[in-house]
DNA sequence: ACGCAGATTGCAATCGATTGCATTAAGTTT
DNA sequence: AAACTTAATGCAATCGATTGCAATCTGCGT
């Protein structure tokens, strides 16, 4: 290191260009060919030259150039997790959900080796999610939420683009999904809250989105089994935003002031359910009972402690990642999956309602 | 979508490989500089010439592959964003502050043309990140959080390394940083509660973690500018993790059972002393006033709504991620930035404790 | 001393796009 | 009609790493 009367400092810490394998070669005094095997561990490779090349590496901290390692190779290890927004509502990113599931994702990616490009893009310009695959700069592409973009996605899929996708399994669908089997979730709130002798339920979400509307339909199936019916009123379409649901669910309120139950399309939506109840000084769950959906980690430390459909952001993760690796290896798009769906009932809807 | 008779919906468009400049130079009968110069718009190239092959190659969805053109140019458009975790507690990416972060620096980054690329990385590894950089997968990083990696990160600025990090300013630091101003922020509080008639406080944080001790010392300083102090059984170490919070919370209420205030070193960990104050039958803010800290979206619609101190998370991404574009031109690292930090005042600070 | 196996290492082509310079074709000048 | 512009396009080197094949060297058998 501190040779006096160097010519010329190659490259000190790094003052100039970054190092590359040519100069690794040369401070060793061989080829690249031999730094490059050396490297990867071949065994045609001298053990000592071996060695002495790997310490040299790591005294420089020179590291293999990974874009050119791709361009050579041709594989791509970065998969693209695209959240989508609506431009009107600059609609999603604010969902915990979503981050739960951001965080599930990188996990899985890491484990099995891949890197994550994370973009928000907004939703009717999917079609810029294709030129990631095709300009190379990823793999496959994760996507979270079909929004209204059904048609779309299909005709993505029939590109032949790797593609999975959360969100709910709709007929005539060509793309692979992951999600929960809503319309079942949807029927266990409604029955929950039916034994919780509750009949004037109020819906809140926007059934535009796929997910939602199966949890609509399979509520509003759960509640017609035992008689009680969902008229519009009772219903507001509202984004997956906290001060929406603050405001739809101030205007149910106004709407239907007998109201005893809300079934909220997601945990968020809940929690600003129940501040619009308290500001119109209804109790939860004695007045009025509240349940979310996901089971985000903050909806048990609520208050009141929420009730929610549980999601199983761990495994959705790891079966997103799976499908598109599967798809990305044998090129036969797998089965789209439904994972396990089940109610967690907390405090925010057990009490029976004052009669 | 319901075409009948489909051979095999797999990969009609493109069966086989991706197609390459090479293949469009074919289609259209040139050469691959000419699709080149033509497809990047030089005047060089005859405009038919230029438009006939735009339109083939829209036509074959052929987008340049940007794996080549970042070896050929060298430059990399790519930013990895860092959230370390710790692993003994898995720490840090269930904090919804986190995830307003990383939406904000998603859109800044976007807003200026690049990618960004999100990693999880294990706190005592984050050596690891230079090889993000060495091997030319990103061309800077972002780090949420400096954790206790103060010298590690020292080191790494040493190396030249274009770094930023969202964190506290220290003495001795030889990275840029960009925070808000946590000992004022203390100080707010500290302020705020003593105007509210409050006198027995405890505090809930990790001071291991730069940030939340500069919101510590800010806090301690104003009330001991107020005479009251802060006796170590008023204090609990505790990560940034709901199920935590609650833990140390109730363990506070049990050594302090006449406490008047609880000042957390985040949201999450206010929302988590809310509850545990709820199991142990005390009123906020009746009985117990309580503040966070970031303010994060779901603060407003907590229950009840929640004073915390606003972190400009917007500000924030946006000056991240020009301090650092301003690194990696100007090879200059810009000063260290403190944004505004600011009280806001909300219902579980309100009233006057019970006398 | 010659030939050959085995162990190491280097040469040069390759991945896909870009770009300086050369080349060709068409048009203009004298 | 020769000389010369100008416009349009192609050739070939380049970015940094990888890899099939060839080249070199050592040692050993005979």
């Amino acid at each position: 290191m501190g040779n006096p009367g160097k010519p010329r400092p190659v490259a000190p810490a790094d003052s100039g260009r970054r190092m590359q394998m040519a100069d690794l070669a040369r401070l060793a005094g061989v080829s690249t060919s031999t730094v490059s095997r050396a490297l990867s561990g071949s065994e045609l490779i001298n053990p000592e030259t071996r060695e002495r090349i790997r310490t040299l590496a790591r005294k420089f901290n020179y590291t293999i150039n990974s874009v050119a390692t791709g361009l050579r190779s041709g594989v791509q290890r970065t998969i693209a997790v695209i959240v989508p927004f609506e431009k009107a509502s600059r609609q999603s990113f604010a969902d915990p959900f979503l981050h739960g599931m951001i965080g599930s994702l990188a996990d899985a990616l890491t484990e099995r080796g891949y890197e994550m490009l994370l973009s928000r893009i907004d939703a009717d310009q999917l079609d810029t999610v294709a030129a990631l695959i095709d300009s190379g700069r990823a793999a496959g592409v994760i996507l979270i939420g079909q929004w209204r973009h059904h048609d779309q996605l299909n005709a993505m899929a029939a590109r032949g683009l790797p593609l999975v996708v959360w969100g709910a399994h709709l007929p005539h669908q060509d793309y692979c999904t992951v999600g929960g089997d809503n319309v079942r979730g949807g029927r266990l709130v409604a029955e929950h809250l039916l034994a919780q002798g509750r009949r004037r339920m109020v819906f809140l979400g926007d059934c535009g989105l796929p997910e939602v509307a199966q949890r609509y339909r399979g509520f509003t199936a759960g509640l017609r089994a035992g008689g009680v019916g969902l008229p519009a009123q009772q219903r507001r379409t509202v984004p997956f935003l906290a001060e929406s649901g603050r405001q739809a669910m101030l205007a149910l309120i106004d709407a239907n002031p007998a109201l005893d139950a809300v079934f909220a399309s997601s945990d968020l939506l809940a929690m600003a359910a129940v501040g619009a109840l308290r500001e119109r000084q209804r109790q939860v769950p004695a007045d009025v009972a509240v349940v979310g959906y996901d089971d985000v980690e903050l909806a048990a430390h609520f208050n009141p402690p929420l009730s929610t459909v549980r999601q199983p952001i761990h495994e959705a993760g790891t079966a997103l990642v799976d499908a598109l690796l599967l798809m990305l290896n044998g090129k036969t798009a797998p089965a789209s999956a439904l994972l396990e769906t089940r109610l967690v009932v907390r405090e925010s809807s057990q009490s029976a309602p004052a009669p």
